[in-house]
RNA sequence: GGGCGCAUAGCUCAGUUGGUUAGAGCGCGUCGCUGAUAACGACGAGGUCCGAAGUUCGACUCUUCGUGCGCCCA
């Protein structure tokens, strides 16, 4: 091909494609675009009036730097939002900030170089209150960076704020509504106690803090009372908490054993299985009297090691609700965490001092009536002293007492066995000597147990993905569920708004800050006046925290002269966040039409860690306030101290289950560079910034979507975020930007042809074009398929993302990608190079090319919304005004099944594998391209598409460089048939048969038995003394190549080569390595395009001369060479080129030869 | 200790209701192309599908038991 004068490049229409495209600076640029051109709000008010998208933001804490594993949340949050607005709905995104809770206490701390809370007071909880409200903001200013910089569309000037005065009064309006229903109560709670700090640590902390220490291991004799020579062997390793005992726990199902202590004839009660280990422990020979079940154990009576209690409640009884009487402590009990791993299988109950003792307790309390079961008993102050009710010991911090309370016990020979014992133990992570102890604390609860049932018929309808979370980790979570302890004895977070008589201790709980001041006498508002007045800049949403709302007190309805406090706590911050859905509008006080629109969510998403998170609190919170409109409400039990009021329950309608969302992506947690979690201390991470500014927000949201389903948990990797710029971003920019080169060079000027308002381009559009435009039924093969591709694979990526499966959506848009640039843009060079600008050929491929490229930029809008904003702004500049100004502001193409062609698609994927096959099998042969071939054989298993194949030779020819193709089914020279069963047919039917039936095909002639099947339909096979009848769909053949020949084998068709070689042929592969080594001498001497050369080739070979002269006219063509000299010498013509050009020596078919290249004349034109 | 996941090529990951040649991308190797050109393409090598037992005519896929890793709850 030459390049003719006719091909200039008169002006540009589209926009030229930068070569070395930089994406992060594109981005930016893309950024001010949307911002001055207000796209996201456009994309919004597009959309008004139209069905709703529900999305609900779980509000982030900024109180931290945001790092990559916050960025793959807010990709996906943007994702499905940006999907659903092209779809046709109105997606409202309102930003939202979690402020409230400990970590933000701590970091205030750590800020000061304090600890304990007491130290917190005496700094003064107001002014630490105002620096923990400043800083919750610390990071915000990055936290708004990384969300625009990474395209995060949402609304952060709207944000909600869990301190804010509206949010804080919607959560207390939702209490009240508890409150008043008889679903919040004081109780107790086990919680790992710092006593010196007064202060309870939260999981994470006790976490930080175990090691590994000796402590005592006590094995202590509790006396049956009815049979005083038999004791419960009972084990503990806490010999503090043997004052405070209450029960003996056995597990019903194990044996236990009655044992005869030779030595001092009193008898045991223990673990069959441990018998043997104590004995040897305690050196003593003991003989198995009788054995039983733990079952047969429970109600036996005991004396308790210490007689504080006992001496008072030992013969306490009390009604139990299934009818009769019992002993309400210091009995067997049943306890399913009973072990027999160490230990004696009887374990002493403690119920303060251990969360699964407290349990029994509860257990034990609910078998009696009223007021009649067991009390918890406590011999501990809250500072981990003794106290006067075990006045051996009061005023003795227990651990250190530990010692002395052995001594006693076996003074009294009541202790059996002492030895040491190494364990994991907790201490204070703040003071490091300080062990931690279990220890009861009054804390309120909400009642979700009651909730349960609901709860997990709420679950059942939420669409979980990845789906296992339903029944999974979640499902069991809320089987298992326990009531929500709600309150923290902490100072930053939302007061419980809930205020006591001073006298009788009667609650009320409060809805808002105006019912409050409305109280009857209610004073104290002046601690917040005053303190604003002195300090003015203060945020006026204070006034409803810590220590100011603690100020306000009033007449207590109750009795008169009393007056009503607030208690002291504030909540749990995950109840904050679960009830955004009506929190974040202020709901009830505000925002009714708002929540009424928004509410339950269509999508969330968050990390596997949200599960007993953000995910639990907000169905809990909806399943108990919102319920379920075909179930019966529960019935609201008042508590005899509650004012109830029936107030708060009218802005309550039940709503069918599911919300508060119903579908939840669940992504996995972000692991760091070397597979451990991210942490800054390892630096395993680099800041998301520093990726945006290198490689760019698209390369790091492809990652994120394209390289696994969301839920799997990633490896952050650097290297693989570079990678999908080649592997996707730049390989679409090189066909853009091939379509751009092309289009400018041809004068494809598709605005001229279209008139009026185009809008998203779509296909529909495209058709409505004049001029060259002709309608996709009508044009070639290739451009036919390539539109078929596309039409599918809008119709794969609607499917993918209404499944919110982004990964499968991003798979096939890869897939066509692939195809796009490796298969019609390649096969489709020489119509958009060569011949008549108008020739239908030509137009053809543009408008097809550019209805890819456009519905393409559209598909991947939701993607890597930077780069599908270039494109679409650049391809449809030309159309001005008339074109939708952004890709965001488009309809998303869902693809049109009439324009699907499967058989085209399956007869080009055959044609595909047939030159792959051909190019394998040169390779085997070593038969390199440039080298012309006689001929391929190509042998089909079907003949289904042979006549196809046939009319598309020349592009096999072509791609194979072979000068004839043949198609052929009858060609046992070259292969053949190798016959398996059809297993998934043939399994059911032969069962036990198979193997020797797959013998019997492997071994018979394989093409008789299919020309048989071909003629008769049917073959009968002999298999030992049965026979059976197949058919044609009862087997798969395969071809096997015959050694021998340069073959290659696919699925479904055999490709041999002819690799006979004439003079003709070498000769033309000779002159194709000419015409690539002088190719090759343009580029170094830096010719352009358009530039002619003289050539000059000196060689002793008269093969080589031979094969020049045959090939002269098509190596000149190729290489614009209007002078070409090829002889033994250079005589005549080395003069003429350069004279300081020695030639240069190289080598073809083995033959030497010296090239001489030079530029005659420059191709200006 | 309990629950839930994960384990497939050197790396990162797919793998449809169990069906007999287990895939992709990157990396690596070989080659090609040289008018998308600081690009691009083809071909190839590379796997006891974590281990063991079981169910089945047949297991990467189902069951059980281990091992390792992660998260959550104790």
């Amino acid at each position: 091909m030459v390049l003719g004068s006719s091909h200039k490049i008169r002006r540009f229409m589209f926009k030229p494609a930068p070569k070395n495209v930089q994406f992060p600076q594109l981005e930016e640029a893309t950024l001010a675009f949307w911002k001055e051109n207000k796209i996201y709000e456009k994309s919004l008010q597009q959309r008004s009036g139209a069905p709703r998208f529900v999305f609900y933001e779980g509000p982030p804490t900024a109180n931290g730097m945001p790092h990559p594993g916050h960025c793959l949340t807010r990709a996906i949050k943007d994702l499905f939002p940006r999907y659903r607005t092209m779809r046709g709905y109105y997606c409202e995104r309102k930003a939202g900030w979690d402020t409230h809770g400990l970590p933000v206490e701590v970091e205030v701390c750590k800020e000061m170089g304090i600890h304990s809370k007491e130290e917190i007071e005496a700094f003064g909880i107001e002014p630490f209150i105002h620096k923990c409200q400043a800083s919750v903001w610390r990071y915000m200013r990055e936290w708004e960076r990384l969300t625009d910089r990474l395209g995060f569309w949402i609304h952060l000037d709207e944000a909600y704020v869990t301190y804010h005065q509206s949010y804080v009064e919607s959560v207390w309006w939702s209490l009240k509504n508890f409150f008043d229903r008889g679903l919040l109560y004081k109780g107790h709670k086990i919680v790992w106690w710092w006593a010196q700090g007064g202060t309870a640590l939260s999981a994470g902390e006790v976490g930080q803090g175990y090691r590994e220490v000796a402590d005592p291991s006590v094995f202590v004799r509790f006396p049956l009372i009815d049979e005083p020579e038999t004791s419960l062997l009972v084990w503990t390793t806490t010999p503090w908490t043997l004052p405070s005992n209450q029960f003996a726990a056995v597990h019903p199902e194990l044996t236990y054993a009655k044992v005869l202590d030779a030595e001092s004839g009193e008898r045991f009660l223990l673990a069959e299985a441990l018998v043997d280990s104590v004995a040897v422990k305690a050196k003593r020979e003991w003989q198995v009297e009788s054995t039983c079940k733990g079952a047969e154990l429970l109600g036996l009576r005991y004396t308790p090691p210490f007689s504080y209690y006992h001496d008072k409640l030992g013969n306490k009884t009390g009604v139990l609700v299934a009818g009769g009487q019992q002993h309400v402590a210091w009995r067997v009990v049943a306890a399913d965490f009973v072990t027999t791993e160490s230990g004696t299988g009887v374990v002493h109950q403690a119920p303060a001092f251990g969360e699964v003792d407290f349990d029994v307790l509860k257990a034990e309390q609910s078998r009696f009536a009223a007021g009649q079961g067991p009390e918890l008993i406590c011999a501990v102050a809250p500072d981990g002293k003794f106290t006067a009710e075990a006045p051996g010991y009061e005023g003795r911090w227990v651990k250190e007492a530990d010692k002395d309370i052995n001594r006693e016990l076996r003074e009294r020979g009541v202790l059996f066995h002492l030895e040491q014992y190494l364990h994991e133990y907790p201490f204070c992570w703040r003071a490091e000597e300080d062990p931690l102890i279990q220890y009861p604390r009054e804390s309120w609860f909400i009642r979700t147990t009651q909730f349960r049932e609901q709860m997990l018929a709420n679950n059942q309808q939420i669409n979980w993905l990845p789906a296992h979370i339903k029944d999974g980790r979640f499902g069991n979570f809320l089987e298992a569920n326990v009531d929500w302890s709600l309150s923290r004895e902490r100072f930053w977070g939302t007061p419980l708004p809930i205020w006591v008589c001073e006298k009788t201790g009667q609650k009320e709980a409060i809805a808002n800050y105006a019912d409050l001041l409305a109280k009857p006498g209610a004073k104290g508002m002046d601690v917040w006046e005053k303190a604003k007045a002195e300090k003015p800049e203060l945020p006026d949403d204070l006034k409803v925290h810590k220590p100011y709302i603690d100020a306000i007190t009033y007449d207590s309805p109750f009795q008169k002269g009393a007056r009503m406090r607030r208690v002291t706590e504030v909540i749990d911050c995950w109840y904050d966040s679960g009830a955004m859905p009506f929190a974040q509008w202020g709901y009830p006080q505000q925002g009714r039409e708002e929540f009424a629109a928004q509410f339950p969510a269509d999508f969330i998403s968050e990390a596997l860690d949200q599960t007993r998170g953000w995910f639990y609190s907000q169905l809990a919170i909806s399943t108990m306030l919102f319920g379920d409109d075909t179930t019966p409400r529960a019935n609201a039990a008042a508590d005899t101290n509650t004012a109830a009021d029936a107030s708060t329950s009218a802005e309550i309608t039940p709503r069918p289950f599911p919300h508060p969302f119903r579908n939840c992506i669940v992504l996995g947690l972000m692991m760091g560079e070397d597979g451990k979690k991210m942490s800054k201390s390892k630096g395993n991470y680099r800041q998301p910034q520093e990726i945006f500014d290198v490689y760019g927000a698209d390369a790091m949201r492809w990652f994120f979507f394209a390289n696994q389903a969301p839920w799997s948990s990633i490896n952050y990797s650097e290297k693989a975020i570079k990678e999908s710029i080649p592997e996707f971003l730049l390989r679409l920019w090189n066909v853009y930007s091939f379509f751009v080169i092309y289009a400018q060079i041809d004068g494809f000027e598709p605005e001229k042809m279209l008139a009026g308002e185009v809008g998203s381009l779509d296909a529909a559009m495209l058709a409505r074009a004049g001029g060259s435009y002709r309608p996709v039924k009508e044009r070639g093969e290739l451009d036919r398929w390539v539109l078929s591709e596309l039409h599918r694979t809008c119709r794969e990526v609607v499917a993918g993302m209404d499944a919110y499966d982004n990964y499968a959506a991003a798979t096939s848009l890869t897939k066509f990608l692939d195809g796009l640039s490796n298969w019609y843009v390649r096969r489709s060079r020489d119509r958009f190079w060569g011949g008549d600008k108008a020739s239908p050929e030509k137009t053809d491929a543009y408008w097809t090319l550019y209805e890819c490229l456009l519905t393409l930029s559209k598909l991947i809008a939701p993607f890597t919304p930077f780069l599908a904003e270039e494109l679409w702004r650049n391809l449809t500049d030309v159309f001005d005004k008339r074109a939708a100004q952004s890709v965001h502001l488009c309809d998303f193409p869902e693809g049109d099944a009439d324009i699907v062609d499967e058989t085209l698609s399956s007869r080009m994927e055959l044609l595909r594998e047939i030159t792959s096959l051909g190019r394998s099998a040169r390779m085997d042969a070593k038969l390199k391209v440039r080298q012309p071939l006689q001929k391929v054989e190509v042998i089909l298993a079907d003949d289904q598409s042979q006549r196809w194949l046939e009319s598309h030779d020349a592009l096999v020819r072509d791609e194979l460089n072979v000068k004839s193709v043949e198609y052929t089914t009858e060609a046992d020279q070259y292969i053949s048939f190798q016959v398996q069963p059809n297993f998934k047919r043939l399994g059911p039917r032969v069962g036990k048969l198979i193997p020797v039936l797959k013998k019997t095909l492997a071994e018979i002639d394989g093409g008789a038995l299919l020309r048989q099947l071909k003629s008769d339909g049917q073959a009968t096979i002999a298999l030992g003394d049965q026979t059976i009848v197949l058919d044609e769909q009862d087997i798969q053949v395969r071809l096997k190549a015959k050694p021998g020949w340069a073959a290659a084998q696919g699925a479904r068709c055999v490709v041999v080569l002819s690799t006979e070689l004439t003079d003709a042929l070498i000769g033309e592969g000779w002159a194709n390595d000419l015409i690539r080594f002088i190719q090759e001498r343009r580029k170094e001497l830096d010719c352009q395009y358009t530039d002619r050369i003289h050539v000059g080739l000196k060689t002793d070979s008269a093969e080589l001369l031979a094969a020049v002269a045959n090939n002269q006219d098509r190596i000149q063509q190729e290489t614009l060479a209007t002078e070409l000299h090829a002889g033994a010498s250079d005589a005549g013509w080395s003069s003429r080129l350069n004279a300081s050009d020695s030639g240069a020596a190289i080598a073809i078919g083995g033959h030497a030869l010296t090239l001489h290249v030079c530029v005659a004349e420059s191709g200006k034109e």
